[in-house]
RNA sequence: GGUGGCGUGGCCGAGAGGCGAGGCAGCGGCCUGCAAAGCCGUAUACACGGGUUCGAAUCCCGUCGCCACCUCCA
């Protein structure tokens, strides 16, 4: 799949004259607490690096909030003309991935590597394009090694005064530290120094953990300050400027790594002599039951729990729908409600492209950048997601769009402008990554057969049911719905005979 | 102590000086054998108190309340 491809590419729609340069997204930066114009340091190409998981158990909500969220802002600058490439770490070795693995009674890579897949999984259910490039932290240390060096040579970190190996980032010998969340060292609650562990000042950070008797040697590489393994932040320092170079235009993460992680890798890429990420963006958290989800409460909504009960499609209805800054709070009251408002689009694409058959529009498509594309968004649907993406509002739009449709299929024959309507909102719900008629959300337990199989009972049911209602028999018939309705098939009557759909959330 | 955010109708949730976004739920009607889906109609909303203004949910001052971060986190 090619994601990044020349404006021209395809024989569709030409890129809009002077689209690069005029058309301006504004973005929230967190660095500066205010909404400024992506000016890309490439013109017409966007880099986005966006902090992945580590891959230390299983992928829960707040994961996939941070995923989808970064997702819409990809696809939203492919289909404004722009190449994006993201990359998105994952971090496969940690603290906990070395402990946890002990306990699960395997080496750590093979833990790690375990819920790696387990997140892949997660992320391809929700339909979310694959970065552009996805480093292992293990698959980079020499880069880190030698952005080490040049914080030691720079005389920005030092080795460890306990001559143990590890080695500190001096926070403040950096000026700035501090400049993301807007804070000064001094104003900062006083860090624990009870464990200073060789270093010169309780805030230091480690940039190289030294290798510990009892840990596996598999889990520490050789490095100028003896074996050893990367602290966490440095591991994205160094990805981020190897694929996207010394200065890029956004990084994204959770609102919860802004502190300490992204502080961190902002100050030593700084202290390193790096530009680094113009933008910073930062989903907002989760909340269950009123609380914060973390880890250390425990109340974690897990991937797998969650697809247990609602299909992927709702799922990510459910976490594109809000402001992808505000708090979102999870609960299956709020999940059933985002459903029902999901079935009003996901009943109106259904109902129209069966009344247009084989004049419906072909479907929007992100992996030729849309490129082949037969209608454009509604300009308030661009406005809203040009601002700082407005999903609430280019939502609306949506709204507005099925509900003219809704009227033509009551009233109208005019395909044509039905036709027109439903590619618009296809694009516009494809764009957001929530496109109900969109292939990656057909059920992957449903094959073809298992599909006309089903076809072909329900069509029999519902001969015997228009029977049984020709002549007027409507208990016979009703029994007949009710029992489809039992074993979870919805039919309904329509104009011309019925449709169905399997209730499946 | 420091930093950032929030308070909008029954619920969720946009907007940021001037015709009441949108969704969910509700109510009345149309359609339907009944449903479902859909359509039409339907709301004295902006935490509180002052101020600025012809006009404030939006700007300013103050008050109250809630949340997050300050070295586990997406």
């Amino acid at each position: 799949m090619l994601y990044a491809i020349p404006l021209n590419a395809g024989t569709g729609t030409p890129p809009v004259p002077g689209r690069l340069g005029c058309v301006t997204i504004a973005l929230y930066n967190t660095a500066s607490r205010t909404t400024e114009d992506l000016r890309p340091v490439k013109d017409g190409h966007v880099g986005i690096y966006v902090c992945g998981a580590t891959v230390q158990g299983e992928p829960h909500i707040g994961h996939l909030r941070s995923a989808s969220v970064f997702d819409l802002l990809r696809r939203w600058l492919i289909y404004r003309g722009y190449s994006v490439t993201l990359v998105r770490n994952v971090t496969d070795i940690d603290d906990k991935i070395l402990s946890k693995s002990v306990e699960e009674g395997r080496p750590w890579f093979a833990h790690a590597y375990k819920y790696e897949r387990a997140f892949t999984s997660a992320y391809s259910a929700l339909d979310i394009i694959p970065p552009s490039y996805e480093p292992r932290a293990t698959g980079h240390i020499t880069e880190m090694i030698e952005l080490i060096d040049r914080l030691i040579d720079a005389g920005y970190a030092y080795p460890a005064l306990d001559d143990s190996g590890d080695v500190y980032f001096a926070a403040t010998s950096w000026a700035d530290y501090g400049e993301l969340t807007n804070q000064r060292l001094d104003d900062m609650e006083p860090a624990n120094d009870s464990d200073m562990r060789g270093k010169k000042d309780a805030r230091d950070f480690a940039l190289w953990k030294a290798h510990k008797p009892g840990e596996p040697e598999t889990a520490s590489w050789p490095a100028p300050w003896g074996r050893g393994r990367p602290g966490w932040h440095i591991e994205c320092s160094a990805m981020s400027t190897k694929y996207l170079g010394a200065n890029f235009d956004i990084h994204g993460g959770g609102l919860d790594l802004r502190f300490p992680h992204h502080e961190n890798e902002l100050a030593q890429s700084r202290a390193a002599g790096d530009r680094f990420a113009n933008i910073w963006m930062h989903s907002g958290l989760l909340n269950v039951g009123g609380d914060k989800m973390s880890k250390s409460l425990g109340n974690s909504v897990f991937a797998s729990e969650l697809f247990n009960s609602y299909s992927p499609l709702a799922v990510r209805y459910f976490l594109t729908g809000a402001s992808y800054r505000s708090i979102l709070e999870f609960s299956p009251e709020a999940m059933d409600r985002q459903t029902a408002s999901l079935d009003r689009l996901a009943n109106f694409l259904q109902r129209a492209r069966q009344t247009l058959g084989e004049d419906a529009p072909a479907l929007p498509n992100v992996d030729t950048a849309y490129s082949d594309r037969s209608v454009d968004v509604p300009a308030e649907f661009a406005a809203a997601l040009d601002d700082d993406l407005g999903v609430p509002r280019a939502l609306s739009v949506v709204f507005a769009k099925v509900s003219d449709g809704a009227k033509l299929l009551d009233s109208g024959q005019d395909r044509r402008t039905l036709a027109t309507i439903v590619a618009e909102v296809e694009l516009m719900l494809d764009i957001l990554g929530v496109n109900p008629s969109a292939e990656a959300w057909a059920q992957g337990s449903s094959d073809v057969k298992v599909e006309s199989a089903l076809d072909s009972l329900v069509a029999a049911l519902a001969a015997r049911r228009a029977e049984a209602k020709a002549e007027k028999d409507f208990a016979a018939a009703d029994a007949i719905r009710d029992n489809l309705a039992a074993a979870g098939i919805v039919i309904e009557d329509t104009a011309d005979g019925y449709r169905y759909h399997v209730d499946g959330n």
